[in-house]
DNA sequence: GAAAATTTATGATATTTGTCATAAAAATGG
DNA sequence: CCATTTTTATGACAAATATCATAAATTTTC
């Protein structure tokens, strides 16, 4: 991670998507001061499954994923935190340590409030911690139907799910393809499954004409057919 | 369900058990002047996916399942809610529909609060608040938990942890069977699985000595086995 | 307490998914 | 640009799980 200047906070279009937005101008200055900017590579831990977190990532640029660790060794990205997002919530309100490890998935940059800073506004400014509440809450709901994807569907279906999830959510390039680009072996943790089974899948979706690939690139051409998919 | 006068809430020992406990005696006592005593059926729906709460329910006794209706019309048992626990806390500091079902899985008796005068206290007593919000962060934690186990781990592997779970969460009677008395379906639809199959597990770890079957009752006879199943 | 309904049990079989082995293709690093 | 590493691909097979059918056991209802 390399320290970077970013500047005012008040001039910081990211903020506009996140919780932060609801700051007023002397809480935004109050921010500004307390700020550190990092650029962060693509591959790299911010945190670390069981560190204690000392403050709140807000993201400028870039995506992160949230990984955990199973006690069988293998990997589950529960969500993506991008642009706008405020990575680490939970440790405001929250002194437990994360159950989550964050690695970018592409290089980012984000800007580090120590906790204590942000505490200060959450505790003043209600609109503020009632917008980080509301996240949290959104997140539950969030993981208790993916809780529920993950027990009853089978892997062709929550591929089809994830498909279309990340079409809404990061949308496409020109040429029609997922924005995102991911590895098999990150689809695979995405989806809940073996790298091999993933690669199959991503073989028979494409036989199927259900999704085109060009190296690395996905473009989702049968949207319809997917969602049918993504209900079995 | 059927209206019941369930008396003062400072002399309520369950409130001991939730975020209540941080109550004040003016808040208690005003907390005793809204709320409503209810008796609620096994087998009874409490609310239902999509309702819009208008309050919480504060639970004097017995339990409820949340459940979650997949597209594919499987049912998942995301957690139980017992004694001393708040049913709806989510509803406090979010308008949303819930998105869970409560079911009541014993006999239960409840206090109904209604949103605005719990928004009250909520609002004046931050340790209140705050408990709140670290019941709902440690709930996203246990279903961040809950996806990599759906994900990553075998039947037999969640079947293991289940039953621990049980244990730990309920306890045992005299005779040593879990407390907690739950149809082979409702197993399933905890464990994630489809009731055929479930029965098959419990006829295994029958065979195995890992439990003692009599009649309804689930006994753990071998928990160091069992812990080293639900590692695998 | 008998009939009906529900729950539990079990067999046979199909489907899904994982595992291991191997190879081709692509990316990376001097 | 070549050697090395990583990623993607594919085959063969094993294991786990679902599905469908049927029956026994248990509970419920009148």
């Amino acid at each position: 991670m390399q320290e970077l200047d970013m500047s005012k906070c008040s001039q910081c279009i990211v903020r506009k998507f996140s919780a932060l937005k609801t700051l007023d101008k002397s809480e935004l200055m109050y921010m500004s001061e307390c700020k550190t900017g990092q650029t962060i590579k693509k591959g790299s831990y911010i945190f670390n499954e069981g560190d204690h977190l000392k403050g709140v990532y807000c993201v400028k640029s870039g995506v992160c994923k949230l990984v955990k660790l199973s006690s069988n060794g293998r990997n589950q990205i529960v969500r993506f935190i991008r642009r706008g997002d405020l990575l680490g919530q939970r440790s405001i309100v929250s002194d437990d340590a994360v159950s989550l490890s964050a690695i970018a998935v592409e290089d980012m940059q984000v800007c580090f409030i120590p906790k204590t800073d942000i505490l200060t506004v959450f505790k003043q400014n209600s609109n503020f911690s009632n917008e980080i509440i509301n996240d949290i809450c959104y997140d539950l709901k969030l993981a208790n139907h993916q809780i529920v994807r993950m027990a009853h569907k089978t892997v062709r279906a929550r591929f089809a799910t994830i498909l279309l999830e990340l079409q809404e959510e990061f949308g496409e390039d020109k040429d029609k393809n997922l924005r995102l680009k991911l590895s098999r072996e990150e689809y695979a943790n995405l989806v809940g499954t073996a790298t091999e089974s993933m690669i199959r899948m991503f073989a028979n979706f494409s036989k199927e004409g259900l999704i085109q690939l060009t190296g690395k690139n996905v473009g989702i051409i049968d949207q319809v057919k997917l969602k049918q998919i993504a209900e079995e």
